[in-house]
DNA sequence: CGAAAGTTGACTAAATCGGTAGGGATTGTG
DNA sequence: CACAATCCCTACCGATTTAGTCAACTTTCG
C-alpha cells in the first residue's frame, strides 16, 4: 500500500521536465541531479515513460528528453500505470465473489478517479503559487 | 499499492466472526475453513488482531475466538493498521519539501478517511442485503 | 491426567524493490 | 573520420517483504 520509489521518481522527473520550456532538451543527468535520483535507475524509468508516450528522447552528444505531450494530459494515474503496470488495490488472487470484493472495488475506483484528476500541469501551477507566496513573505 | 493477502485475510476473518452470534466461540480452524485461509497463517493474523483489541480468545478444548467489541467499531482502517503497521501511501523516504508531497498527503487523507468510514457492520449489512436479493431472485 | 485447542518463535521459498553494471546504438563536434 | 557524449537494452544483485510452514510449548476442559 505504498507508493514505490520508482513511481515517485517518475513523477518527479516528468514534473522537472514540465518546468523547462517545451523545446529545450533536458538530459537524464540533469533530471537526476535536480531531483536527487540515481542516474542509472532514472534511465530505466525514462524508458518506461517513453514507451508510454509521455516523453520523447533524442540520442547522441546533444541529446536529452522532452515531454511528448502537454502537461495537462499527463495525470498521476497515467504515470503510475506506466511504471507499475496497473493501479489496482486488489491483485488477481482475490476472488470476485464476496461482499468485500465489491467494497474494495468501490474504494479503488474512487482512488483512481482522484489520481486521474491530478495532472502535471496542476503540480506546476501549485509550485508557481507556492513560490509566489514565498516571495511575498520575504 | 496492493492490499496484502494478510490484510485481506484479516478482514475476512473478522467478517466471518461477525456473522456468528456474539457469544459463540469460533475456532481458528473453522474461520480458516470457511474463508479458505491457510490455518497456520491465519493464527498469526489472529494474534495481531487480538493484540489490537479486536478479537478475544479462549484457550483450551472448547476454546475459540469472539469479537472483542461491536462490529460497528471495527473499521477497515483499524484492521489494516493492526496487521500492516500503518496505512500510508508514502514511506519515510519521501522528503516533505516538494509540491508532490502535499498532493500525496491529500490523496492519502481522503483514502484513509474512506477506510475509516467502512466498518465490519457495514459489510454484514451489505451481505444480508445481497443474500436477500438472491432469495428474491430465485 | 490426557486430549484438544491456542500461542510462540524460528524458518523458508518466492517475489518485489531499489538499485548497479556492462556494453551497444546514435549523434553532434573537432 | 574519430571521439566523446548521450540514450538504450539486458542482465544481475542484495535487501526486504510476502506468504506460508513447522515444531514445540502452554492452557484449559472433561
Amino acid at each position: 500500500m505504498k507508493i514505490t520509489a520508482r513511481a515517485d521518481y517518475a513523477i518527479l522527473a516528468i514534473f522537472e521536465l514540465a518546468l523547462h520550456p517545451a523545446t529545450t532538451r533536458v538530459q537524464a543527468r540533469e533530471l537526476a541531479g535536480s531531483q536527487e535520483i540515481p542516474l542509472r535507475f532514472l534511465e530505466q524509468i525514462l524508458i518506461q515513460l517513453k514507451k508510454a508516450g509521455m516523453v520523447e528522447s533524442v540520442r547522441g552528444a546533444a541529446g536529452g528528453y522532452t515531454l511528448a505531450c502537454p502537461a495537462r494530459e499527463i495525470s498521476l494515474a497515467r504515470i503510475l500505470e506506466a511504471v507499475e503496470g496497473d493501479v489496482t488495490l486488489l491483485d488477481s488472487r482475490v476472488k470476485p465473489c464476496c461482499v468485500l470484493y465489491k467494497v474494495w472495488q468501490e474504494i479503488e475506483k474512487e482512488f483512481v478517479k482522484k489520481l486521474r484528476s491530478i495532472t502535471i500541469e496542476d503540480l506546476v501551477r501549485r509550485k508557481i503559487q507556492d513560490d509566489r507566496v514565498l516571495v511575498y513573505h520575504i
